[in-house]
DNA sequence: TCGTCTGATTGCATTTTGCAACTGGTTGCA
DNA sequence: TGCAACCAGTTGCAAAATGCAATCAGACGA
């Protein structure tokens, strides 16, 4: 690999069509979705806890990839020396709105699932104002931004855990 | 082909993903926009005018795949008995505010062009109000919902590509 | 009748993806 | 000190998707 950053050849300026030349494929959206949802920050647990079973070559690239485009960054697990913590960046984590968006259309017309899909109604239900919420706590996590550190409470990440393991739990006890 | 609609195994019912299944490669979003924003309708305008240049056999899949998923419709043109009109249906007009973000975090993150990212200012500026009163004019053009027809003045349609020639007018008068 | 336009298809080379096995190293525990 | 478990990946190979150029048959307009 020459350079970290690599000047690419643009099929054109278009947002849209830039967008998709750095997040248009099968699984990059997937690993930004389980790094912002579900606060998974390591490659193994990216690697095994993923739902649709990603397999360890595409994630190594992806997150090269998604590193080189800014969305991602790296760096040392101090409690391992193996070990790398994967996080968002500002970029990244200006993300969340468009996740909102193509949540609240799958949800509309796609075959999805309760339990995968009651995070995306909430945050549907939220607006934007929840969207901004844990946008911040995002940045506290992954930034580390002191001036985003949330209230003690109920945070949204917490929020949308709990209620994907209701609706789990719900669903187990109906059988 | 077998079935029309085919029933396909799906990696998971989150509805990231599902769009993702559907929507998740270099050339989906691209066509959809040309439909959407730059009213193209046919083959032959989608594979000529495409800004990025799409080969014939591509986009020939990639229609067929949308109209599979549901995103758009195919009818015969009365003015040609070889030409098809494409249309987005309520489900891909559905798409639009989704373009509208991706739009403006492109535009904010990645290099675009002024001419390019003239829209997306424009429908990230114009907020959900804008919006919905394109997407009326969509419903109008593509499904021929007479409950949307358009008052007479400017549409939404109108102002973003009379936008878009100002832009192009000025860069083209600098030189 | 001829050239152009229509929505595509075909053949072929290149690139990307998917799968399974494997690597070199670290860590915690007995 | 040895050993199993764990860490972030890499490697090799088959299969699928993509990209490109040439081509196609029917329809239209002059």
């Amino acid at each position: 690999m020459v350079a970290e950053r690599e000047e690419i050849a643009h099929r054109s300026g278009c947002p849209i069509n830039l967008t998709v030349e750095v997040l248009g494929d099968k699984w990059s959206f997937i690993v930004v979705r389980d790094m912002m949802f579900g606060n998974r920050r390591h490659f193994r647990t990216l690697l095994t806890q993923s739902e649709e079973g990603i397999a360890s070559n595409i994630l190594s690239d992806r997150l090269r990839r998604l590193t080189a485009a800014g969305i991602i960054s790296k760096k040392d697990d101090p409690s391992h020396k193996q070990k790398a913590i994967y996080s968002l960046t500002e970029q990244g984590i200006e993300l969340l709105p468009v996740f909102a968006m193509i949540g609240a259309w799958g949800r509309k017309w796609l075959p999805v699932t309760e339990e995968l899909s009651i995070r995306a109604q909430l945050l549907e239900e939220g607006g934007p104002q929840l969207w901004e919420k844990f946008m911040n706590e995002l940045r506290y996590e992954h930034l580390g931004d002191e001036n985003c550190r949330p209230e003690p409470g109920t945070s949204v990440g917490k929020q949308l855990a709990e209620a994907y393991k209701a609706v789990v739990a719900r669903k187990g006890a109906k059988k």
